[in-house]
DNA sequence: TCTAGAAGTTACAGACCGGTAACACCCTAG
DNA sequence: CTAGGGTGTTACCGGTCTGTAACTTCTAGA
């Protein structure tokens, strides 16, 4: 019979969720695959039973991240179906949220910036993740009806990407702070052309 | 009598600008102190005679790279003696070109990722140096007679913050491709306000 | 109840890490 | 010529890292 209490959830999904909360806070060269799965309530031979190496934990972990950005996504569709532009504001607001909540950044572009081998295999999964997410914006604002939609997206993304790092270098009272409102301000100019 | 030749150089001068090329190149846990003096064709004892401990080193890295931008605005304002649009201009031009050359994004905000203790000492001066290079692009928009030269100021802090590590997880191709485009677009809306 | 497979335990290998000690060397200033 | 400081060399310490082997314990399903 299965019980559905917490403590009984796999080992493997234990370990995933616990290694991307830790590689989320410390980095992945900052925690090693012992204090994983200690904190995973389990041991270092389960883990590589389930996993091949740290670097194919890493990949799946990134993997469960972009899951969880899709989920976000379907969650702007559904409070505002159909309508592109509140989606778009709701975008910004989701992002603006994680910025005040979180503090240390994308795990991707983290994890991009720590891995700097330029043949290190998460760096192919990386492209491909962080590829999709601007596909994604792009196509919202094109539906959102904005002429320049490219353009838009684009720079929304590097203004979030860049309010993020910049959380961690400067700190909460740095460029991050008139995030939202350089957004809305972009989002206003590109309405109007 | 002293020698000008290159090979002459003092050991900690040489260890710091070896430390600090293989720092951006490889991150901060990425590189040992081992490699690093050998690289600097020298050994450890004398980078611990010069240097209290890596972290320290770290730091010296940093402040050398904040003195080396020192260096650019400098010469900003000698091509552009008096014109401070112009210089603005020539800091997007800047920015532009190590984006292209470069690959590797800031070596403060990479290290602000990476060393993600919150106590860690090099955090603070990551922290200084990043808000005396704000203070300087504000002034600069202020004196370049724009009207909200805070926000255009922060808002191309952000731009180029973003499009240096979009640059490492997207690639060239992905928005940060876009840089120039829209920090002269900023610039000119907000000339018109 | 019996059994097969999943999970836990312990120990270990081999490499690398930051940092230090002891000692030999060289080069320059006096 | 000589003394002394900067430098090079070698060896080492204790710790941590990823990854593996061999063995025991647990648990779910027939």
């Amino acid at each position: 019979m299965e019980d559905g209490t917490a403590e009984r959830i796999r080992p493997r999904d234990r370990i995933l969720e616990t290694a991307r909360d830790m590689f989320h806070k410390h980095g992945i060269k900052g925690v090693g695959v012992d204090a994983i799965t200690e904190a995973a309530g389990t041991n270092k031979m389960t883990l590589y039973r389930h996993f091949e190496s740290k670097d194919d934990l890493v990949i799946e972990c990134l993997r469960a991240t972009a899951c969880s950005a899709n989920a976000m996504w379907q969650k702007f569709e559904a409070e505002h179906p159909g309508d592109k532009l509140a989606q778009l504001h709701a975008w910004v607001r989701m992002a603006a949220d994680c910025l005040m909540m979180d503090g240390r950044g994308c795990d991707m572009a983290n994890a991009a910036i720590e891995l700097s081998e330029t043949d290190h295999p998460a760096r192919r999964v990386i492209k491909e993740l962080k590829q999709a997410q601007r596909d994604r914006l792009v196509g919202l604002c094109r539906d959102a009806g904005i002429g320049q939609a490219e353009l838009l997206a684009d720079t929304l993304s590097l203004l979030l990407e860049g309010a993020r790092v910049s959380l961690q270098s400067v700190g909460a009272e740095g460029p991050s702070a008139q995030f939202v409102r350089m957004a809305e301000g972009l989002i206003t100019s590109f309405k109007a052309r």
